[in-house]
DNA sequence: GCCAACCTTGACGTGCACGTAAACGACAGG
DNA sequence: CCTGTCGTTTACGTGCACGTCAAGGTTGGC
């Protein structure tokens, strides 16, 4: 008979925090969570859009929820937007700055050195938003445009059904 | 010198009917007006995006102002939407049906006909535009996310300056 | 310790949407 | 008629985003 390893690799005993959704994930379940091959996966890591991953002492690679949070938003980006990899690679990439800029933020630091990781975490941000409106911008104005075939596209059909009518007398 | 050829062929004298805003236009004017390269252009046709055009006698291509629009709406539809070459093919064969809505004689049966096309065109604008709703959406709610965070990063900027001007004191 | 399931790193292949080069013909100002 | 510019076809090349083996190593239930 086949079995199953129901592998759940926890690094960490991790008493309290965190309920054990899955804890780490390796590169199979995650392909499967998230929709992608395998083989999409380590190109993503090989074009630097995710992080390399923790590794299991044989080589396996361990992902983190995270790791699937941003394939997801990866997917997003290049469905949903038609952004290339190498956009996305940016965008992810400003991500990070922002995740660093995080980590490295300390309550008890300079007030100025804070207010500028601040002020850098905010301009990634409009940056971030900015290439957003732009699409937003391009894909108003062709909704319009189509909207206004569709105005076209009604008026010769009641052309055509006055026509209809006419000769059916 | 050099000196350019101010090619304008009016293969019809055309006396009342529109003005000559540039009558035919060959393929490098095309290709400079709408941003896509001749070979595009070609390729279009090759793979029926673009219909024939007219030649001149020598074999040189003739666009009209039409295939301008249409090569802007492929263009849309790629780089906005993210349809394939294959999708879009579909898609301009569905909206083929305005050159036939000119011209023809009514003959009755073919009223119904062109009835039923059109409304086939109709439908696939309107699937369009739904493309487009869900892409505003995606972007609507990725943009929100981000300006949450703006605000976030706005009020804690806010307090650092407050920090500053106890501090000033 | 066995073995199936799972993973690893290459390396080559594929479909799409063109790019680029070569060799040649067509158009029009002078 | 000459010449510079523009166009034609044919054919091979390219970048992207993976797909698809191949050959081997790792993990864990039994």
């Amino acid at each position: 008979m086949t079995h199953k390893r129901t592998h759940t690799h926890t690094p960490e005993p991790n008493p309290t925090t965190q309920a054990p959704t899955h804890a780490y994930l390796q590169i199979g379940e995650v392909a499967e969570r998230t929709g992608v091959t395998q083989r999409t996966l380590r190109f993503y890591e090989e074009k630097g859009l995710l992080k390399p991953p923790t590794r299991l002492d044989g080589g396996f690679r361990l992902y983190s929820e995270d790791d699937v949070l941003r394939v997801e938003q990866i997917k997003r980006l290049q469905g949903l937007l038609g952004f290339t990899l190498a956009d996305i690679k940016d965008m992810v990439e400003a991500e990070e700055v922002k995740s660093q800029i995080k980590a490295t933020y300390r309550k008890d630091a300079e007030i100025s050195e804070r207010r500028d990781k601040l002020r850098k975490a905010k301009e990634v941000t409009v940056g971030q938003v900015a290439v957003i409106d732009q699409k937003l911008a391009a894909l108003h104005d062709m909704k319009s445009h189509l909207e206004e075939k569709l105005d076209q596209y009604d008026t010769w059909l009641q052309h055509l059904e006055e026509q209809s009518r006419a000769q059916a007398r």
